[in-house]
RNA sequence: AGUCCCAUGGUGUAGCCUGGAAACACUCCGGACUUUGAAUCCGGUACCGGGAGUUCAAAUCUCCCUGGGACUACCA
């Protein structure tokens, strides 16, 4: 303020021209364009342009509502616990890693913690080796579950305490049932259950009958534990669930000594009380499911006749992407089928393919923090995830030149023997990547799609009568054609260089339009280039047309093998290292097939291309 | 058919509780810049499922309708 008055005064008596010049200026700029204001800016005054620094904006989501009214009312003494409860009978996937992330982001961002607990309650269908693949992506993923690597199995005395605890209280029973009576007498949606014959057994032979059940005196199916509800209860699964069956097998983990296992519903709520979670979060097909969950938590007391602690289960949607099918069942059909090359083929968006196709941790995790937890079902734009993964690989990745489809070009007045070197950046904008030597001789390789003999005005690469620049060497003339004979096949290029060009720029300021990258024929390193693409060509492949199956829906490009060259030195990276291609894409050596005498590359995702797309 | 859930540009989300000129990201279309037709930057097109009601004012509150989805495994 005091500042103004200041100038105020001493600037008084200037004031009416000052306000004259001031208005003038007002009406010039009023009299422009929106266009002609912008053009000016551009011009004159780029920095104002730039894009201020994003505030961070609180990732806004319900979840997020409910525990800030959960920490509003202390419900949770200000903690956040969550988790993620795989059951170890297949292989991860994008969708899942959305849940991953976005539930280890809710303890990350509310200093709280995260637990990797298998929900390993069926030994029919759970295989150790799933365990193990199932860590290695949740670590690659990068989330931190410290010491909290959990199975349900290890809870199985407690959950058969408080099942018998249940049986006590007169709320289950032993049913003698089979499968099919018990599905008769469940009703349908709309009419009312029967109940069990079995229903009112005494509280005693319940608890004996159970306790034999448990010491293996049954045979599979011959009884089961269930809770007393209400057979008429409009949700289904309210009417006198299952809690426990009989299931003489052995468990990855506790081998042979339980033959009754607990059912879902059962476990679940009581793995996430045991753990003290806060926010057990779950798909959206779980939602009837809460009530269960709720009622069995409230029935049980612990040791000193408290309630036991009682998590919120809170259900959002899961995630689909256009251009690929995430179900468990489709996947497996692909990988069965042979349609793909196993679970982590690159093409497959489980975590394992993702992995090998190139992807990162941190764009996948960008990705899951920008879809936030809804209610609404939803089918993602691929390019979503495409345009995080771009965004990520752009930052990160060196440059390297390559010839993917290689067309000889001959430099036809640079000397035979002679070898240039060039120091060329290894990133565009970033310095600190260092630079690297590159060799130029006579005999180049560019990329056959870099020359057209009878191009379209709007061409800027190589073609008669063009000059071109080769990326951070000369610019260079064309000259010739060479075809075979026979076939009229283009066989090499023929050109001249200007020697004062030298590093690509041009003394007498004379410009070209085209920039084309290359390779130096004598050096250049032959390795095998796998060119990945959408396994899928139709937006929503589940959405079939009559007689039509999602196979039909097949991309049959989805991969494409060609031999290439890529600067030599990459065969001094490790397996897995990620390259961009310049103007081809960013490529990755294959982590499982590449060997130091056959180097194999995958391209994880092309550039963006506004050219080759009109 | 019973219970429950959902509905905002092409896609994904914000805004709804606490009514007040619908915002962000991606895509798309233009433009600036460019030794990657990349990146970066600027601009543009385009949205509240429908109908009543309450109100000065409705994406927001109320009611009805429509559309989509979940649930009838000794799976999770």
């Amino acid at each position: 303020m005091g500042l103004v008055f200041k100038a105020d005064s001493e600037l008084r008596k200037d004031a009416k021209r000052i306000k004259e010049i001031i208005e003038n200026k007002v009406d010039y700029i009023n009299s422009l364009t929106a266009e002609e204001i912008q053009q000016l800016a551009q011009k004159q005054f780029p920095e104002l342009l730039q894009k201020k620094e994003k505030e961070v904006q609180e990732e806004a989501d319900f979840i997020r509502e409910i525990i800030e009214e959960h920490n509003r009312t202390g419900r949770f003494d200000g903690k956040v616990h969550t988790r993620f409860p795989p059951e170890p009978n297949g292989w991860l996937h994008i969708g899942h890693a959305y849940s991953i992330n976005r539930n280890y982001n809710f303890a990350f961002e509310y200093r709280g913690k995260f637990n990797l607990r298998f929900d390993d309650t069926n030994p029919l269908t759970e295989e150790e080796e799933f365990v193990e693949s199932i860590i290695k992506d949740v670590l690659w993923l990068g989330v931190d579950y410290e010491d909290r690597l959990l199975f349900a199995s290890d809870y199985f005395d407690q959950l058969y305490e408080y099942a018998v605890q249940l049986v006590r209280k007169g709320l289950a029973y032993v049913d003698d049932s089979s499968v099919e009576e018990i599905r008769e007498m469940r009703g349908t949606i709309t009419e009312h259950g029967q109940e069990s014959p079995y229903r009112n057994r005494p509280i005693e032979e319940n608890l004996d009958l159970f306790e034999r059940m448990k010491n293996g005196e049954f045979k599979n199916g011959e009884k089961v534990l269930r809770a007393k509800i209400d057979m008429s209860h409009p949700n289904m699964l309210m009417r006198d669930p299952i809690i426990y069956r009989i299931l003489h097998a052995s468990h990855h983990r506790t081998g042979d000594k339980w033959c009754i296992y607990p059912m879902y519903d059962w476990a679940h709520g009581l793995e996430d009380s045991i753990e003290g979670i806060t926010h057990s979060n779950c798909t959206l097909e779980f939602e009837v499911h809460r009530p269960l969950y709720d009622w069995y938590i409230d029935q049980l007391e612990d040791e000193e006749g408290n309630p036991i602690h009682h998590s919120q289960q809170t259900e959002f949607a899961k995630m689909n992407l256009s251009y690929m099918v995430l179900s468990k069942r489709n996947m497996r059909m692909l990988v069965e089928g042979g349609y793909v090359n196993g679970w982590d083929d690159p093409r497959m968006l489980t975590i394992a393919g993702m992995r090998r196709r190139g992807y990162t941790p941190e764009a996948i995790r960008n990705f899951s923090l920008a879809i936030n937890f809804t209610k609404r079902e939803k089918l993602i734009d691929m390019s979503i995830l495409e345009h995080y993964i771009r965004e990520d690989l752009d930052k990160r990745c060196p440059r390297v030149m390559s010839v993917l489809n290689p067309l000889k070009l001959v430099i036809t007045n640079y000397p035979e023997d002679k070898e240039e070197v060039f120091s060329v950046p290894n990133h565009p904008s970033d310095k600190s990547m260092g630079t690297r030597e590159v060799k130029f001789t006579r005999n180049l390789f560019i990329e056959k799609e870099d020359f057209m003999e009878d191009p379209p005005d709007d061409y800027y690469r190589l073609s008669p009568g063009k000059e071109v620049r080769l990326k951070y060497a000369y610019f260079i003339k064309y000259e010739d054609t060479i075809k075979d004979e026979i076939t009229g096949e283009i066989k090499e290029i023929h050109c001249t260089y200007d020697s004062e060009t030298k590093g690509g720029e041009s003394p007498d300021g004379r410009k070209v339009q085209g920039t084309i990258h290359w390779l130096s024929a004598d050096n250049a390193l032959k390795v095998e280039v796998r060119q990945y693409d959408r396994l899928y060509t139709k937006e929503n492949p589940m959405d079939t047309e009559e007689g039509k199956e999602f196979k039909d829906y097949l991309n049959p490009d989805s991969i494409n093998i060609i031999e290439s060259y890529v600067e030599p030195f990459l065969k001094e990276k490790e397996s897995g290292s990620r390259s961009q291609f310049e103007r081809n894409g960013y490529y990755v050596i294959d982590i499982e097939d590449s060997s130091k005498e056959n180097l194999v590359f995958n391209r994880i995702i092309t550039l963006r291309d506004s050219w080759g797309k009109k």
